[in-house]
DNA sequence: AGAGTAATGTTGTCAGTGACAACATAGAAT
DNA sequence: ATTCTATGTTGTCACTGACAACATTACTCT
């Protein structure tokens, strides 16, 4: 016989997946990436301690999913930002990195989780292919505004790597509280833009 | 009675700490931070689970001896390097500049470690006193820098917030194997001179 | 609509781990 | 020599990830 009341609690959860993501992100933002536990999720959640297996069949793999998740989102942002109408590859390189380090800021679970060698060591090729993607766009654009006539002389591999530090750098003091008890004061957007206008400008 | 041949397994080790830190910075290099257990560091020493405890009350108390002692031979290589005599306050930069990064290169486990926001959540006041006291020697150099004419136009915390994420993230790409997936090519040492050089530079 | 199948959740269990307590041993101090 | 303290051992507990066997719901195909 149907119950004609709502039943609290249904058998199945309806988004468990997304339910436990959601939690996973919570829980590294607040107490950091070791605190994410496949059972307390279970319970935060209202499930049983192994219903996460359905959807995640280890606890690296759901971490490996939010990062996998976080790096589409930055390429494809990263993307719209490269293929611009009417800007220069300056200007491009110039977004990407803007965009780079507002993602951070935006989302330091995601970032400190592609920034996490023990998730990443666990991540599948995909996830790598990625994060490569990412990379060589990068690179192409460098060698294109090299072509344009920005630090000609210079070698591109260093200036990669250059350019790989200094966005990497920004986006760790945006979005690591670690930083926030070494750095006097808050790290302002505005800061961050000053920063990158006067690296990536002609002179 | 005594025995006249040795014993091939003493009861007490001998230097127990010592040797946990060791295997532990191995683990923390080839399997990473989430692999070093109390047990399996136990086991790989020869000596029972529980023996551990004496040196370390707990896990995290191992990884934040070993991020303090980490941080320790920074501050002091910094400190040298801050107080050498006949260079100018930006030569001073520059040189701290690279010994951070060079640190990280040649002591990797350690750099992790000093980043694993999990490790540092654990760590006791003076390490982070220590961390402190580096930004604030990095924020003084960097102060006269400007009265001597370096950059002296812009704002101090900008160029503060700049000269550590540059300084961080090129510490991250000598140090992090995540970075080895994504960049083309080694890193080499003359780069991040030329980039330092190019950066603490008068014009 | 109804049967059969796939997806999803539950209970039970196992080995590994961190932490603690109680006990054992060796070396040092008096 | 006796006692004390540092260090190591054994035993145990709760928690966790992982897996297997089973239960329930949703979906599909006719």
């Amino acid at each position: 016989m149907k119950h004609t009341t709502k039943n609290p609690t249904p058998y199945h959860h309806g988004d468990l997946r997304r339910a436990l993501i959601d939690r996973a992100i919570e829980v590294v933002e607040t107490e950091g990436v070791e605190a994410v536990s496949l059972r307390a999720l279970a319970r935060d959640i209202g499930v049983s301690h192994a219903a996460p297996i359905r959807h995640f069949p280890t606890r690296s793999a759901l971490l490996a999913a939010i990062a996998k998740r976080g790096i589409t989102t930055l390429l494809a942002s990263a993307g719209q930002r490269a293929n611009e109408h009417g800007m220069s590859s300056l200007e491009k390189l110039r977004s990407m990195a803007e965009g780079y380090v507002a993602w951070a800021a935006e989302y330091p679970a995601h970032h400190m989780l592609i920034r996490n060698q023990d998730v990443m060591r666990h991540a599948d090729d995909e996830l790598h292919r990625e994060a490569n993607a990412y990379a060589r766009l990068h690179e192409e654009l460098i060698r294109q505004a090299q072509a344009e006539g920005w630090r000609s002389d210079q070698n591109t591999h260093t200036l990669f790597v250059e350019i790989t530090a200094l966005t990497s750098g920004l986006a760790l003091v945006a979005s690591d509280p670690i930083y926030r008890t070494v750095l006097p004061g808050q790290l302002h957007a505005k800061e961050v833009g000053s920063i990158l206008g006067r690296f990536f400008s002609e002179a």
